[in-house]
Formats: structure tokens, C-alpha cells, sequence
DNA sequence: ACACCGATCCTGACAGTGTCAAGTTATGGC
DNA sequence: GCCATAACTTGACACTGTCAGGATCGGTGT
């Protein structure tokens, strides 16, 4: 077994370091997570994580491709709600991007750097997720709520939408300071809200 | 008269600072702005900056007022073009707003960074560009062409898909790695013409 | 004309960072 | 039980932001 009180073998430094860089994000942002001082976290010397990880950015990596599983997930089961109308499933499933983004602010930052789109397994994630919001259009399409062709044009205004709303929201461009997570989510409904009619087919 | 030849007293240091800050942000992204590379371009010493900046936060705040100057005058200026339907001046005013985030991509990202809301003439700027789309929306009330009542939650979905949709192309999102220039704007004419459709009262 | 004062700039230093090279120690397979 | 090898440490280097203490210049008042 992997004794966990070994003062050398750490017995599973990487994930401890990615859940020190982790702490150290939601605490201090993205300068604040520092390689020695995850080190530090983890009660190992300044260069140990360089046997886990090759870089600070492969870290960073690591971090972001977890977080992307995480969204993808949490897309997946809000797609997945049976027994309501497309639009309604559309609409939650935007709302479900929404909260992550508000109860991962730091990370969900981080994962959209545009230096991450490296990793091919980030980009992979990020398909992924495109893919859960263009199945929504589709059905909605489907159901003769939105107008038939191509469903990209909407999908990616959709995606658009929410993506930017929450961004300038928890970034603080639209009130001038970083908004509480309540009026965030409050809206993001309504741009749903919006978008919903406004996408209708009449 | 400032002698621009003199070995010591620089002239406009405080100018030549700012140049070389930008200048190594288009060239290395924001880590490769640093206090001392500046100042190496400026032909000073590492610590003459700080004579004319309190920090390198305050060097980095400098040119996102300077950004959010120059996005303001443009958006103002497309938003004041005559002679076109309101709907027209609405899409126009979003194409400006993604053509500056192409044309200065880096400078974009600055500007959106959440610790620049601290800043006052940062955060006066931000509303002042706000205020601009806001207007567009109000004309098109008006004219009948959008539904009438609050203007807020149609301006704001509008800044929000038009923002989003930019940094989805611009930061790599949407196509696995940052998009072209000329992409990136035809996807936002995308999002403001199913916006502009959608919007639109029945 | 001249002294002087404040702004401007320089040198030197400190702590902290990412990263590599060379040693040390424990672990799993034979 | 031995030993290759992975996991970890120590020490160093170049770089960063930032401060303290001097050096130098430009304009101001007399």
C-alpha cells in the first residue's frame, strides 16, 4: 500500500501538488500559484515537481484539463434532464456552463487562456463541450422551435452569449467590479431568457 | 525645448515606457512585459521606471487606459455613421467593437483583466463604451424594430454574444487554436446577424 | 550670474522566482 | 538480497520586482 507518512517517497505527489496549485489559485489567482511554493504545500523541496511535471505550464496544463472534465460533465448531466421542452433543456444547459464558471471562477479563467489550446486533450474537452450546446440546437430545431438549417450559426451565438455574459460579469466590466455569484447567475438567465425568444423561429 | 539627445534626463520617458510596454505585449503577451525589458527599451536603467510608474501594475494599468480610449473613440465613431436603418448603426457599432479586440488582440485581453477595475478612469471608460451600445439599442426601440421597454437586457446580451464571440475566436476556443483575423470577423458578423434577426420585435 | 532645490536618473542590493545539474534515498523486480 | 531506477534533495544560475542611497540635471528666485 502507499504509505502516506514515508518523509521521502511522497507516495502520490502529483495529485498533491495539483490540489496545492489548485488552493493556491482560488486563494490568490493565477501569479499566486507558484512553483516552489506548491512545493512548499506539499512538503517537498523546490524542485520535486519537476519529476511530475516538466513545467510550470504543464501544471497549469493539468490543472485546466481536469477542470475541463469537470465542465464537460456538469454540461452533460444538465443536457441530459428528461421531460422538458427542448428550449427549457437549451436554456438550463447554458445556466449549467453558467455556475461553473461562477464556482470555478479562477480555473475557468485559466482554462481559457489562449495558451492552453497546446494540449490537444484540452482541446479535445473543449469539442466536447461545443459539441453538448450544438446537440441542444439541434433538437430544439428538430422540434420546430428554432428555424431549420445550419445549427452552427446559433449554437455558437449561443455559446457566445453565455460565455461572454459570464465573463463580463466575473471579470467586472459590466458593473465595474467583480459581480457576486447571485447576479451572475441572474444574468446569465436573462441573456438566456433573450436569446430564447429571440432565436425562436416566428 | 525638450533636447530628445540628452544622456540623462530622457524627455518623455513616461511615453517611451509605455511604447516599449506595448511593443513587447504585441510581441510576447503579457508575461513578456517586464519592469526591467522596458526600461532596457527605453534605454534607462531597471529602476527608472518607478519614477514615473508606482509599479508594474500601474505600467499595465496605463495601457489599458490607453486601450479603452481608443475602443471607446472607435465605437463612437461607427455608432455615429448617418444615413443607415438603426439596426444597421447597431451591427456596425459590434463590428467595431470586434475589429478593435482583432486589431489590438493582446491590448484586449489587458483591458479585460479583472484587476484593471480598480483603476477609476478604467472603470469610467468601460461604462462610457457600454453607454454606446446601450444607445444603438435604444434607437432601434424607437424605430419599432426591437421590442420596446427596458433597453438593459437586450443591450446586454448584445455586448455579451458580440464580447463572448471575440474571445471564443480570439483566445482558441472555438476552433482549437486562435482564429485569423479575417474569421474571427466574419463569426461575429455571424453572431450580429442572427442577434440583429433575433432581436427583432415580430 | 549664481546658488540651490526638486525632479529625474543610476548603482547596488535583497528576496523571490523558474529551471537545471549532480548527488541521495527508497522501492519494486529479479 | 541485490540493484536498476524512479523519487526526492541540495545547490546553483539567471532573471524578476522593488527599495535605498547617490549622482546629475533643469528651472526658479534672488
Amino acid at each position: 500500500m502507499p504509505a502516506a507518512a514515508s518523509p521521502y517517497h511522497h507516495g502520490d505527489l502529483r495529485r498533491a501538488l495539483l490540489d496545492a496549485g489548485l488552493e493556491l489559485l482560488n486563494e490568490g489567482g493565477p501569479d499566486a500559484v507558484t512553483m516552489r511554493e506548491v512545493a512548499r504545500r506539499a512538503g517537498v523541496s523546490h524542485a520535486a515537481p519537476y519529476h511530475h511535471f516538466a513545467d510550470k505550464a504543464a501544471l497549469i496544463e493539468a490543472l485546466a484539463v481536469w477542470g475541463f472534465e469537470k465542465l464537460t460533465a456538469a454540461l452533460e448531466r444538465a443536457a441530459a434532464t428528461k421531460g422538458l421542452d427542448p428550449i427549457e433543456q437549451f436554456r438550463r444547459t447554458g445556466m449549467a456552463y453558467a455556475r461553473f464558471a461562477i464556482n470555478h471562477h479562477e480555473l475557468f479563467r485559466l482554462m481559457n487562456r489562449p495558451e492552453m489550446r497546446q494540449d490537444a486533450s484540452i482541446a479535445e474537452a473543449t469539442r466536447t463541450a461545443y459539441a453538448v450546446i450544438e446537440r441542444a440546437v439541434v433538437r430544439c430545431q428538430e422540434a420546430g422551435i428554432i428555424a431549420a438549417g445550419p445549427s452552427e450559426p446559433y449554437a455558437v451565438t449561443a455559446w457566445a452569449a453565455v460565455h461572454g455574459g459570464v465573463i463580463l460579469a466575473l471579470d467586472g466590466l459590466y458593473t465595474g467590479s467583480v459581480m457576486s455569484a447571485r447576479k451572475t447567475e441572474a444574468l446569465v438567465h436573462t441573456i438566456t431568457e433573450v436569446l430564447g425568444v429571440g432565436l425562436m423561429a416566428r
